[in-house]
RNA sequence: GUGGAUGUAGCUCAGUCGGCAGAGCCCCUGGUUGUGGUCCAGGUGGUCGUGGGUUCGAAUCCCAUCAUCCACCCCA
């Protein structure tokens, strides 16, 4: 067919089953996410680019070239969403919670937008989970979120995934690590492939990100990050990962996990998934202790992760969806309507039913045969026919689709009827 | 931005050596004058992604282009 409109590079259409998966899984993680002490937010799709700019950081991958922004009517500059902390914690600000008690911990659930190049697991409006716990400077928060998303994988009953961690230290240390790190790499710029070359100024730890074998190779040779933390970072690590070895969170030391976003400090971490020989990133996150300050607020360290929705759902492997089997959606009750004044009268003397059941009156005009076959197609239980015998009486025939028994009902006595039938 | 694969009916796909555009599923109608899930018969549905080229003749060969998927980069 010659379709004039086509969906965006990228994006996807959810229906109907899919939508449930969807909604199975969204239900499961508002509960336990409740548990941990979360209390959802809803921000708005775009921001102001500078937002995303100062936070995630120039010199990114997102900021440089992923980004969807355009110019609004006013003449600024927007930009739909790459990710969610910068938004939630320019929320935490402008909604004056930072005097609020203890820690805010904040969930959301929503849409983000990269302009990539679409692949598997990947798309250019995708969608996140994610949790970020603002107020608290404590390494048992690192560990209780990273619990958190663990028990959200575990909630769908996801399988196989193995949680990375890291610490990438703090503006005291981490400075003398990237300096010692900046000259190794230049002593061997041979040995880095020059699309690479460009990443070595801006944030050289980025390079451990890179796949290249060659690369790989050599940071396996230079001394990781941990060796150079400072007392405090050191610590706060090692809390962490003790934490997590009490909650009986499996983890392992990754030191190429630095993430590719600016504002973390100390602890990142990765959640992976197994597919074959392959692995995918589900989630990710960490602390990021100067965000809020460096949005204009005071001095608040905060920690978070996201989980990518669709990677997740790729992940669980269930069945695969029959197309032809899911474009319908389900209904309890099929009203068949066949001739002059059916519909109405079949809408009208079923209406009642709606309030304990899926109904549906066929306006379709089709023959009775057709009604009948989408009945069953829909999964309804009762089939009531209109005709003009019914018309004529007052009645509906009454058909049980699983039995095959059919009875004239009194429309009066319709909703009595049916609800017995249906709970029977 | 780079590389690879694939584009034929609503869906999943065949289509040989260049020679009438096909199957299964779905849908519609009938068998059953008003009855589903099984069965039988019939039917609707096509810009063979698009544009050009070669040829008496192109879904098929060539060129270009677009789209989708996969991979790289990077990330969720």
């Amino acid at each position: 067919m010659n379709i004039k409109f086509r969906r965006l590079k990228g994006t996807r259409d959810i229906l109907l089953e899919e939508v449930e998966r969807w909604r199975w899984c969204e239900d499961r993680w508002a509960e336990v996410l409740a548990r941990y002490g979360y209390g959802e937010i809803r921000t708005p799709i775009i921001e102001p680019t500078a937002l995303f700019l100062r936070s995630v950081g120039q010199g990114t991958d997102i900021v440089d070239k992923e980004m969807y922004t355009f110019e609004s009517k006013g003449g600024d500059s927007l930009t739909l969403r790459p990710e969610m902390t910068a938004s939630v914690v320019r929320a935490y600000l402008e909604n004056g919670l930072t005097r609020q008690p203890g820690t805010m911990k904040f969930y959301y659930m929503g849409p983000m937008f990269r302009h990539d190049r679409p692949q598997a697991g990947r798309y250019r409006q995708f969608h996140q989970i994610g949790v970020e716990a603002i107020g608290s400077p404590s390494p048992v928060l690192d560990a209780e979120v990273i619990h958190t998303a663990m028990a959200l994988f575990d909630a769908v009953d996801a399988q196989g995934l193995t949680v990375s961690v890291n610490s990438i230290g703090c503006p005291e240390c981490r400075p003398a690590y990237v300096d010692d790190l900046k000259k190794f790499l230049n002593d061997n710029l041979d040995r880095i492939p020059p699309p690479m070359q460009a990443r070595l100024d801006i944030n050289p730890l980025r390079l451990f990100d890179a796949k290249d074998e060659g690369v790989q190779e050599l940071l396996a040779g230079f001394k990781p990050i941990s060796s150079m933390l400072c007392g405090s970072c050191k610590e706060h690590f090692q809390t962490v990962r003790g934490t997590l070895d009490e909650m009986e969170v499996p983890n392992q030391e990754d030191p190429s996990l630095v993430r590719g976003l600016d504002y973390y400090c100390r602890t990142t971490f990765e959640i992976k998934a197994q597919a074959g020989r392959k692995t995918s990133s589900l989630a990710g996150g960490g602390r990021y202790d100067y965000l809020v300050e460096q949005c204009g607020g005071p001095a608040t360290p905060a920690v978070g992760f996201s989980i990518g929705i669709e990677r997740t759902l790729l992940h669980l492997n269930d069945d695969p969806i029959d197309p032809q089997r899911s474009r319908q959606s389900k209904v309890d009750v099929y009203v068949a309507c066949r001739g002059d004044g059916a519909e109405r009268y079949g809408l009208v003397a079923s209406d009642l039913l709606r309030g304990f059941c899926r109904l549906e009156v066929d306006t379709s005009g089709r023959s009775l045969k057709a009604q009948a076959k989408s009945a069953n197609l829909r999964g309804a239980k009762i089939l009531l026919i209109v005709g003009q015998e019914e018309l004529a009486t007052g009645s509906l025939q009454m058909k049980n689709l699983e039995n095959g028994e059919q009875n004239p009902v009194d429309r009066g006595e319709l909703l009595a009827v049916v609800r017995k039938a249906l709970e029977g």
